[in-house]
DNA sequence: ATATAAAATGAAGCCGGTTCCATAAAGAGA
DNA sequence: TCTCTTTATGGAACCGGCTTCATTTTATAT
């Protein structure tokens, strides 16, 4: 008598008359069956509607098809688009994913990292994530590796100092500049730059690329032009303010991202200051709210799709021995919406 | 010569020279031993960093400390914020959450259900899902009732015909009716229903109660006033410019949900249409969007937080044991904000 | 010091699959 | 019909923990 609602091998292989190990054949395909005795097999999972526990086949292949993301905040479109392109590869390649949520919090995402290895994550993804007071970046690297000693870590578009896990990212570098060079083309040359904080990658990388333009002397700009202001919505609200409150003005913003631009636009609106005819402005990162905000926002598009799909992909393929390249690089996008305008079309 | 990277509670028990049950009582608190015998295991579990197989526990306690979480869409704001706090809650009790992303896929769904299963979660929290040409109804209801034996589910602001899993919903009506008195509090009478799709729980529910209280000869509209519209931004959009084309305009609009809200504000925006001098709407679930638009969303908010918190504390309360109503209704709230004006005050 | 109760520990089986190895059955060639 | 391969199948160990039960050790009371 066995209970209909926990149905083993073992119960499949009693009534079906035969052997676990041929019951493990029919359900893997991993060896040939007689075809009459694996309809027979069949009939019998059927008729109980056998579903196999994954936690015993994943202690024995040590192999549990299941993916950790870990990212700071899934209410942030920026992740959640990259998220579920991920999830949806990994779906197709038979994985599932674990959602680990940090809100920034650092002392969340050790636990999670714990968590993942303990239940035998086949890898993990990586994006965000920051030391900050209760853990020092030399802590937290420490952490990665000996991970990765087990389980390996994508991260996309980010790094680490001295953690030589798998990256996937987008050219910032090369994408900000077709920004830069679009506004040029536009006749724009007075420049500001908002938002981003001072020692993260991404807002490194694009402060140097705006130096090398002012340098050149394409753009020419004032300190009080450059302000580092976050990557929320708020932080793009309050530099505006602070920009306005200056005697001379920028004829272009370029955003360090578009929860900054869609700040400025917030505060532009309020203030009755015309974009883009008194000024344009141009974001990073291609959200879905650059199309819903008025003016619809100009900016840069990463290559999503791609981003995602390989992270999963070199998991999976790490998981069946293939060799990767420890850093792959994909391209952007200028597109081209409302926020901005030639400079003689302004007000 | 132990596999440094893949130690056992036997490599532990081995060094630390104890049982395997010694070190499994350390492991888990589960029983007294001795301090000094405590101490020796934990020394060397520390050296070398020892981290127990989840899996393996989890196959003989027959608990996973895992929930899955089904929704739609987790690049919608309404979703993410729900996820959000449920994983939060999940974590302090020490779960994991698979999340599974539809896309209102229902083979999705379906393959999602049955890896949940498979991979033997304590309990799946369900959003959203409706059943479309590939599966009827009745069947997603025969897959679910099959599931429940073994896994408890909890639907969240859903209902399902003949399924009798646990519910935890806000009381939509009591907050639609919060909606239109607010709207009568302000001596609009003449109101527009936008948005939803009849047949959906949630739509009948405002629909059923708007009816009343035309009925009632509170409110005064008109059959094109009424307009069903989906649940998407575009909805509202495309609503809104079909309600301008008529002669008679309502003096406000309630919409199905904060999206549509947003449809109607972008597209009233482009055509001139002053809110909410000209027309005052509402919008009703609170996402966050509803502040970042111009003017800022009135609309009625959700409980999320014990909605998401209730959920997840029924699964882990069920697998301990305790015993639930099967239905919990939660509050909501109106939230004044700047897309509704009196009457008197309108242009 | 001795009987007795309580505390600490170990041995072995179980959770539910997979897989290696050996044996049995079936098919091919002489 | 009788070997020689192939193909099918079964047995048993294993993945890495937990848990029951039995046994040993220690503490308490007499």
């Amino acid at each position: 008598m066995k209970d209909e609602n926990n149905i083993t091998v073992y119960d499949i292989a009693d009534e079906a008359g035969v052997s676990v190990s041929t019951v493990s054949r029919v359900l893997n395909n991993s060896a040939p069956v007689k075809e009459k005795t694996r309809a027979r097999v069949i009939k019998v999972m059927d008729k109980y509607n056998f579903q196999p526990n994954a936690l015993a086949r994943s202690l024995s292949k040590k192999q549990t098809k299941t993916i950790g993301f870990i990212l700071p905040d899934i209410t942030n479109p920026f992740f959640s688009e990259v998220y579920v392109k991920a999830e949806r590869v990994a779906l197709d390649l038979g994985y599932s994913i674990f959602l680990s949520n940090t809100m920034n919090d650092s002392e969340v995402e050790s636990i999670y990292l714990k968590t993942l290895v303990e239940k035998q994550v086949d890898g993990i993804i990586f994006m965000g994530g920051r030391a900050n007071e209760t853990r020092t970046d030399a802590a937290f690297a420490e952490e990665m590796k000996v991970i990765m000693k087990k389980t390996p870590i994508v991260m996309i578009n980010g790094e680490m100092e001295g953690v030589d896990c798998y990256r996937v990212k987008t050219d910032e570098a090369d994408g900000f500049r077709k920004g830069l060079n679009y506004l040029l083309s536009l006749g724009h040359k007075e420049i500001a730059l908002i938002g981003g904080i001072n020692g993260i990658t991404s807002t490194d990388i694009k402060l140097d690329i705006f130096g090398q333009y002012v340098e050149s002397a394409q753009i020419e700009t004032k300190a009080e032009w450059i302000i580092e202001s976050g990557y929320s919505i708020e932080g793009g609200y309050e530099a505006l303010k602070q920009l306005l409150s200056l005697a001379d003005l920028p004829t272009a913003i370029i955003a360090i991202n578009d929860f900054i631009a869609i700040g400025v636009i917030k505060a532009a609106k309020e203030i009755g200051l015309q974009i883009p005819q008194e000024v344009s402005i141009i974001g990073f990162d291609n959200i879905y709210l650059t199309t819903i905000v008025l003016p619809a926002i100009t900016t840069i598009s990463h290559n999503y799709q791609e981003l995602a799909a390989k992270a999963v992909n070199i998991i999976d393929g790490i998981n069946n021995n293939q060799v990767y390249e420890k850093e792959h690089f994909f391209d952007s996008e200028l597109i081209i919406r409302e926020s901005s305008i030639g400079l003689m079309n302004m007000e």
